[in-house]
DNA sequence: ATTAGCATGTAAAAGGTTACATGATTTA
DNA sequence: TAAATCATGTAACCTTTTACATGCTAAT
């Protein structure tokens, strides 16, 4: 039960619409959370009922009408409350390295070129978390401990993407050894 | 929709019972894919009707008794066919970063003490998976292609539990700065 | 006026989690 | 024979994904 969380979170640093909620998803958030636009909406309906948020008073309300909401007293307690609690690490699941595991039975037919398109995507996430970086945490600067925080955060986010270039590029070596 | 192909693979390496493939998801299995019994009871039944795989043959087929399953060229042909397909990594979901970077906002409170409990659960994941590593991929040997893919994928999950543990170690030392 | 793009939603289906139910087998 | 354990299953719920629907706004 997180999507509520990582919207009030988002919703803190600064106050936005569903649409620039999800685009912001979708990039700079998107290295610890992702979600699509129907959850979203969804989601502010739920934290508007529930008294967390509201939305901030437009000139024309109306379907169809930006809709920009700001986080209330209570919403910052309960992710307040949130950010104390106790949570397991999610088991993963990798549908590329099932695959991997599949293919070692039924054989490695058409592996190489998906390990190859996985690889290339890893590799431009990469470069644009290292952008980010370089853009919101430059060099060596008295940081205060949220920037730290948030720095730590980002630093998963590439660190992660790291960890499947190296590993893809090794499969991709030990794979060619016996196809050619 | 994965679950399908993890279990055939499972099948196909060693036919099994509901219980049994629940153990083995539980541990060799799930550094690359999870499942609890009820969704393994309830696939086992779709895979079933699907004529993927069969249940062999019971002395007393009865309730509460055991019921090894095998797979069927079928079963065997679709996971073929699966292996060979295109499929985009899933977007990345930590309520750990999240919290973290709740925390930024709303105060670190607690959270150390969430990071060290992680710590000391992904070391002792490694350590696990390393004791598997050890027993099933000994040494330099002469290795068959299919026992390179399967050591390729216990490595993926190796190295990202040590991604954790870097990072979580990291990320206490960078917490520990102010703190103190 | 029409089209493209912005913006907010609804609905249905698939997948995963949690809680509970029940029968069979072994052991104290 | 009672309790523990093995084994299979059901049901309800929650979350995520996919597809579709609708209304506003600006440009051609």
């Amino acid at each position: 039960m997180s999507l509520p969380h990582a919207i009030l979170t988002a919703l803190l640093e600064k106050p936005s619409s569903g649409l620039e909620l999800t685009r912001r998803f979708d990039k700079s958030i998107g290295y610890f959370w992702s979600a699509t636009h129907q959850q979203i909406y969804r989601e502010l309906g739920k934290l508007e009922q529930a008294g967390h948020i509201r939305a901030l008073p437009a000139p024309v309300p109306a379907r169809g009408q930006k809709k920009e909401y700001e986080v209330l007293p209570a919403g910052r307690a309960e992710l307040g409350d949130w950010v104390g609690r106790s949570e397991d690490p999610k088991p993963m699941r990798s549908a590329l390295l099932l695959r991997m595991r599949a293919a070692a039975i039924v054989g490695a037919e058409g592996l190489r070129a998906e390990l190859e398109r996985h690889l290339a995507l890893h590799r431009e996430q990469l470069d644009e978390y290292l952008a980010i970086e370089e853009r919101d945490f430059p060099a060596e600067r008295r940081r205060t401990e949220a920037d730290r925080l948030r720095h730590l955060v980002l630093r998963g986010g590439v660190d992660l993407e790291r960890f499947w270039v190296e590993w893809l590029t090794r499969a991709l070596a030990e794979l060619g050894r016996s196809e050619e």
